[in-house]
Order: structure tokens, then C-alpha cells, then sequence
DNA sequence: GCTCTAGGGATAACAGGGTAATAT
DNA sequence: ATATTACCCTGTTAT
DNA sequence: CCCTAGAGC
């Protein structure tokens, strides 16, 4: 069972919340507890609900009741590190960051085809129990190649979050995704893990990044990193004419890797590490 | 045989925009 | 009325 | 991303 520990229904919480005059022990006294959170929505025109579940850990959600549409800026941070986590190694990898000019605040668009469809269900699943994206499941898309090969494609779109402004802000330079200096600060296991399962591939017996975007610049010094953080030797390697580069992990340090990823991995994309699956 | 390097094809991502619906 | 969101669709190429 | 292949050890 659930359990509520933060519970915002009334306007005066939420300005309690936001601008620090309400202690967590002043919230945690006003929480609740209920088996199915989806049997216990609450909601009306005037008040929005803010909540924290506490399972194993705690887990910050946002959800709302059906139909409702909320102001970006109405989804506080800060996020959960897992969430965080999962946002930015799947920004390194295949997700894209949106924020519109009209827009206020950024969402997350992760989309995948056939062959990792059950990775795109966890991705969904992971940010709809904490009410970041919608609950339904995502839709499916097929598109008729010009060869009469048909594809298919799903994708998950986040709501929006002024919260995450930052995020977007850090990965994007002139509306093209970029490699933040600081990101050592952000790389976690998890993150190296997510990152790999979106771009990783294996090459034989070893593995390779294809993040053929960013620059030679760029890459070194997310060797670098990958070095002093994780002690993985890694290398840059050309993609083929003008196609930029990949990263190279070399094979004496593909046990480690693993090592770190595996655990946080997805068992349909274990193949993504060759061999070393069986490890 | 294994590691490291590089090139090339066809997607599987990524990117961007339209708009009905909702909030203010 | 205007601002903004959420879902939808289409296009192109770096993965 | 995934596949293929060559050079060097
Ligand atoms: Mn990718």
C-alpha cells in the first residue's frame, strides 16, 4: 500500500510549499494514506494535489484528475534522482527535449520503434505512476516506407514542467542538443545504463556509443569522465565520412561496464552487450 | 583469433509544427 | 480574448 | 545503429 506524504490540496499549502514557509514536518502531518491512488483522486476546479508517495522510496508524483490541464509552472520540482537520472541519459540517448517558443515550460518526448517496444512500455510506465506523462497507453503509429515496408512506432510525450527548464537548458545550445560541461555531476550508473540501452551497440566482442551529433571536443571529454568517474577506457572512433564519430569502449574495460550498466539494465536489451550478457 | 579502426545502408530515431481544448 | 497545453501529424537524416 | 571488413599483433 501507498502512502500519501504529500498531500497539497489548498491553494494556502501550495504557497506554504513554494515559498518554504511550510515545513516537511508541517506537510508530512497532513498526510494520508489510501490503498489505490487511482480510486482516490482528488480534484476540483480551484485545487490541484501535489504528492509523494512513500513505497520504497520516496517517489514524487504530479497526477492530476482526468481531463484536468495544468499551468507548467504548477508542477514543482525538484524531481526524484531516478526520474532525473532516466531524463538525462535518455536525453543523451534517444529522447528529445521540447520547449516551444509559446511554451513555458520543457517536456520530454521519448519514441521508439518496433524492436524495443517493451523498453518504450517501461519508459511509459516509469513517468505515468508518477503522473508525468499521460496514463493511457501510447499510441501506435505505422508509416509505409517508400520500399512498402511498413514501420511501426510508439511514443511517450511527457507533460510540461517549467521544473525542467533547466534540463533543457543544460542540453540545448541554439536548439541543438549538446554535451553540458558539468555532466559528471549527473552521470550515475543508471544514467550510463539508460544511455547505452537507447544508443549503446555491441561490436563483436566489444561495445560502441553511437553518438555521432557531438563533437570530437565533446566526446574527449566524455572519455575523460568515463575514465576518472567509472575507470572505462575509452576511445573515439570515426563513424565513416562525415558522419561523426562514435564512442569506443575497449574491450579491457567491457567487464566493468557491464558490471555497472547491467544491473539497471533491461533483460530485452541485454543483447546490446554481446557476450557479455552472460556475465 | 582477437583488438582496434573505418566505411556504408536503411532505418529508428530526432525534430518541428498544427490545432482543438483548456486555463486565466 | 489571449495564453498555453496536450495530442496529433509530417519530414529528414545521424544512428 | 547495425553490419562488414582490413590492418596489425
Ligand atoms: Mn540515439
Amino acid at each position: 500500500s501507498l502512502k500519501c506524504l504529500i498531500w497539497l490540496n489548498k491553494w494556502s499549502d501550495y504557497y506554504r510549499y513554494i515559498t518554504g514557509k511550510a515545513s516537511i514536518g508541517y506537510i508530512i502531518n497532513k498526510s494520508h494514506s489510501f490503498n489505490n491512488f487511482k480510486s482516490n483522486f482528488f480534484y476540483t476546479k480551484k485545487y490541484f494535489f501535489i504528492c509523494c508517495y512513500f513505497n520504497k522510496n520516496i517517489i514524487k508524483c504530479f497526477h492530476t484528475g482526468g481531463g484536468v490541464k495544468l499551468r507548467s509552472w504548477q508542477r514543482i520540482g525538484p524531481h526524484n534522482i531516478d526520474v532525473l537520472s532516466v531524463l538525462i541519459g535518455s536525453i543523451l540517448g534517444n529522447s528529445q527535449l521540447e520547449k516551444r517558443n509559446k511554451g513555458q515550460g520543457t517536456r520530454v518526448i521519448f519514441e521508439q520503434y518496433q524492436s524495443n517496444v517493451e523498453y518504450l512500455m517501461w519508459f511509459h510506465k516509469l513517468f505515468s505512476i508518477r503522473g508525468y506523462c499521460s496514463p493511457n497507453k501510447p499510441k501506435l503509429t505505422t508509416t509505409i516506407k517508400n520500399n512498402n515496408k511498413v514501420l511501426y512506432r510508439y511514443r511517450v510525450s511527457s507533460y510540461t514542467f517549467t521544473s525542467l527548464n533547466w534540463l533543457h537548458g543544460m542540453f540545448y545550445k541554439d536548439k541543438i542538443k549538446i554535451i553540458p560541461y558539468n555532466i559528471s555531476d549527473y552521470l550515475t550508473p543508471l544514467v550510463l545504463a539508460i544511455w547505452f540501452m537507447d544508443d549503446g551497440y555491441r561490436q563483436g566482442k566489444v561495445a560502441k556509443i553511437a553518438i555521432n551529433c557531438f563533437t570530437k571536443t565533446e566526446l574527449n571529454h566524455l572519455c575523460l569522465i568515463l575514465k576518472t568517474k567509472f575507470d572505462l577506457d575509452t576511445s573515439i572512433h570515426n563513424a565513416g565520412n562525415s558522419k561523426g564519430v562514435v564512442i569506443y569502449i575497449k574491450s579491457n574495460s567491457m567487464l566493468t561496464f557491464t558490471n555497472i550498466i547491467k544491473p539497471h539494465m533491461l533483460p530485452s536489451l541485454y543483447y546490446k552487450l554481446g557476450h557479455h550478457k552472460f556475465i
